[in-house]
DNA sequence: CATTGGCACTCGCACGAAACGAGTGCCAGA
DNA sequence: TCTGGCACTCGTTTCGTGCGAGTGCCAATG
């Protein structure tokens, strides 16, 4: 009873604080919320609450303000998910329908994020590593000069040229192509790879050395892990609402947003299946992002989630909007790539 | 000989202002640079250049600051480029020399400039427009579902799925592969959309739609702009190095970095060949780039401009240094698209 | 005619004092 | 357990003052 009037306050101080950014004081939450006690009685709560480490004042004699902590029990108990409007809604459609491959799709999905949330969006793009293989194509641009393209199941084309020693002529070169279609058309990459090797076994002894250029290419393009590392960021400009600190706050995290890598750590901790993940302030271990969240899922057909996609803001944000709208796009998106 | 003088106090407040980042006096200016006259002439020379419009005081008895107008004629008339120190040229050649695709010397491209010169790095993906086509292939994924790849000279690849409503057989494909590919490569794009349109024509007539649906798909992707409009920019974090006029200043700026139209627009005025273009403060249509300048220039293989790189930063910057920069990371990038 | 030293003047800014007020903690009473 | 009252704290705002960098002008000089 008492402990539930308590959660309530807690919740009214995340509200109003991340509405007003100012610290909020005793009498300001009675009048705008309907407590039905006394701003004394408040009082009381918020020195509990303190106590139990929730909410801080940033010095004697100011408004509180949630911790780390009090967010995080805002974010894990006191917040249902507010459904998104229909005129939400009617946007995520409009938007991603015009997508006319995967790049647009991700493109287009990091800016309607970042303007849905109003904040930094980011977007992996689908990782090879649980694809399959949809077709490897072979093409000579001149005599000794191969184009070899992979083609996977989630859209993406990867390309890569090859320089031979000796050229291949087209006969031989139908016949490679044949091969390495035969073994790992419609494999998942990692056990296409595998079997690539043993493509190069099987072709003529002159021809060797050429199909070995080529199969260590595409063993190279399905390993290559830099692939996996792409990521779109959108909507940087929203940093400037974060208001003060500025040196501070927004300078190492735009760094961090250049920095791919750091942003695919932050995605990676996201969960799948509609879960969204919230990462607030310090709980990662990336001391420049202390004052940052991050809320992020998993996207992807059929409900496994090949890629991640979120957003970055200040702690300070509208959980509740914020979560909703990460969960109806990435719904969305996976929709879009299960059709495909 | 006076007039001399005056453009040599005009260079000396240039540099001074854009290293302190603070008006200068008279004193100052004598004290720093060997001017070998008496802070009282160059009083009177300031009053006369603030006359001419080349600089102004931000207010009554505080020192001088260079206007547009002021920076305009420094860069024209008083800088020479000064040559980028040898640990910049082997910076340059071992950062972009590692680049495996046309995507990654972009990538690479902006990092480096950004790190460069320490500013906003904007690269544009070469365009369509003036490249040749390399090769076209057509792949059937399945019986009615075709692959389209256009490869182009400059190392860009196009993909578009096609789906038809009744297949073709592998002999057709072949057909229909052969025969675009001699009517279209070697051409530029414009030439090239031009001539497909016979292909159609000559097919057996039952198989026209199918072939018509191919073609479509392949003049709809050599016109489209929209692989045009691609930019890449890196280091937004720069922006923090502004300084004052935040809201004012660098808002509007990251809003305008993620308009990649408008950002395509500003590139657009910048020369080619060797020459760097620079566009200083409201010198373009963009009132709320006025504290900004753009320096940009052309690149592309065999000197012809395929499309711009450059930076963008406060009015108040290096130019000398910039400019160089600019140039030689143009210049790498220009031979490595040649080796290409 | 260009240059120079001298001098009065301007004005933004840093500094400090004082008033203000939002918010707190605590206590006594219902 | 809640409430009203009250003294206290402390950050913020406001205002006035003094300082000093820098200017413009002038008369003198080469």
């Amino acid at each position: 009873m008492v402990e539930d009037r308590r959660l309530a306050v807690l919740r009214a101080i995340v509200q109003d604080y991340v509405s007003t950014e100012e610290p909020v004081g005793s009498k300001a939450l009675v009048d705008r919320h309907q407590l039905g006690v006394s701003p004394a009685t408040v009082r009381n709560d918020m020195a509990v609450l303190e106590e139990e480490g929730f909410i801080t004042q940033p010095h004697t004699s100011a408004g509180r303000v949630p911790t780390d902590k009090g967010y995080r029990l805002f974010v894990d108990r006191l917040t249902t998910l507010k459904p998104i409007s229909a005129a939400e809604k009617r946007a995520i459609a409009s938007f991603l329908d015009g997508a006319v491959d995967l790049d647009d799709v991700v493109t287009r999905s990091v800016r309607l994020l970042s303007q849905l949330t109003r904040q930094v969006a980011v977007v992996q793009y689908p990782t090879l590593s649980r694809s399959t293989v949809r077709h490897v194509e072979v093409v000579a641009l001149s005599p000794n000069r191969l184009l070899v393209v992979l083609i996977l199941s989630t859209g993406r084309v990867e390309q890569r040229l090859v320089e031979l020693a000796v050229g291949l002529d087209d006969d031989a070169l139908a016949d490679l192509r044949t091969r390495i279609n035969r073994a790992v058309t419609g494999e998942i990459i990692a056990e296409a790879a595998d079997r690539l090797s043993k493509v190069t076994a099987e072709v003529p002894i002159e021809r060797r050395t050429a199909a070995g250029a080529v199969v260590a290419t595409l063993v190279e393009a399905m390993s290559d892990h830099r692939s996996d590392e792409r990521v779109a960021v959108g909507g940087t400009a929203n940093l400037t609402r974060f208001g003060e600190g500025f040196d501070t706050t927004i300078r190492p995290l735009l760094e961090a947003l250049e920095e791919h890598v750091v942003l695919l750590k932050l995605l990676g901790e996201a969960g799948s299946g509609g879960t969204v993940t919230v990462r607030i302030g310090g709980e990662g271990p990336y001391q420049e992002l202390s004052s940052t969240s991050v809320v992020a899922t998993g996207y992807g057909p059929g409900d496994q989630a090949l890629a991640t996609l979120g957003i970055v803001g200040p702690t300070r944000m509208d959980y509740p909007g914020t979560m909703a709208a990460v969960r109806a796009v990435a719904r969305y998106v996976s929709r879009i790539l299960d059709e495909a």
